[in-house]
DNA sequence: ATAGACCTTCCCATGATGGGAAGGTCAAGG
DNA sequence: CCTTGACCTTCCCATCATGGGAAGGTCTAT
């Protein structure tokens, strides 16, 4: 299977398996006599893992640490589960920090006109941050 | 004032000032003879607000055009307006995708044993994709 | 005079992703 | 047999905001 099959197959660009591949998150793909990447259904199954992974937001290091984990049938789940727990937190934390800005914003913009008028308490409170 | 005290003054790191400066965000500074930058009051109030969008998440660009008003007293709200609240719509979605990873992971930590077992539904998830 | 705390510019790194160039390879059709 | 177009390869560059650090110049206090 070429990297172009694979990247269809996986749902990761071929752009991004050879990333992958290069920062040593995938398995570097078997060679054909032309240079080309060779994949198999295995190797299509971890990318799909990195893609879901990724999608859950876990960056590549994570991702890392989780597909060792997943190919040693002798884990303790407890480590996949600290993995996901810190990674939560950290999504949570990231998310309050947003919904504080957000917050703020919305207040701002509910106080402001928004017409033709010059006056703006978003610009006067970015200006002196008085508030 | 030299770039330390400006970023004292502002928040601002001096490395970040220098950065601003050089992509068109702030006012190139006055030089003295020595060649150090020179700063003032008014360059450390738009320092101040430089940082105060950034705490707000705003990107240089929508900074720039933040700033630009700022300085046109003759600005509509309206504008100012635009640009915030298409910043909230920004966060509130950046915020809404980081919510459904937090509640899927969640899920899958909720019903991960979590002990010296390797049986780990976070694992079967992210290599199977089932559900 | 010297030490230490400044300042200058320039290059490199981050993390995940993509664009694009220059060049090699393969398959199908004329 | 040759051409065309769709692949593939590697390599470099860009994003965005931020920081580290080197090499070298300047200022200030002792």
């Amino acid at each position: 299977m070429n990297i172009g099959a694979a990247a269809a197959a996986s749902g990761v660009t071929a752009k991004m398996i050879r990333h992958y591949e290069s920062i040593g998150l995938a398995r570097p793909a078997e060679r054909r006599a032309n240079a080309y990447r060779d994949y198999g259904e295995r190797d299509v199954h971890d990318l799909r893992f990195i893609k879901r992974a990724r999608r859950l937001g876990f960056s590549t290091a994570e991702i890392a640490a989780l597909l060792a984990l997943w190919r040693d049938s002798a884990r303790p789940s407890r480590e996949v589960r600290r993995i996901a727990e810190r990674h939560v937190a950290e999504l949570e934390a990231r998310i309050a920090e947003m919904q504080a800005m957000a917050g703020t914003l919305r207040a701002l913009v509910g106080a402001c006109c928004g017409d033709e008028r010059p006056d703006c308490p978003i610009l006067d409170d970015l200006a002196q941050g008085v508030v």
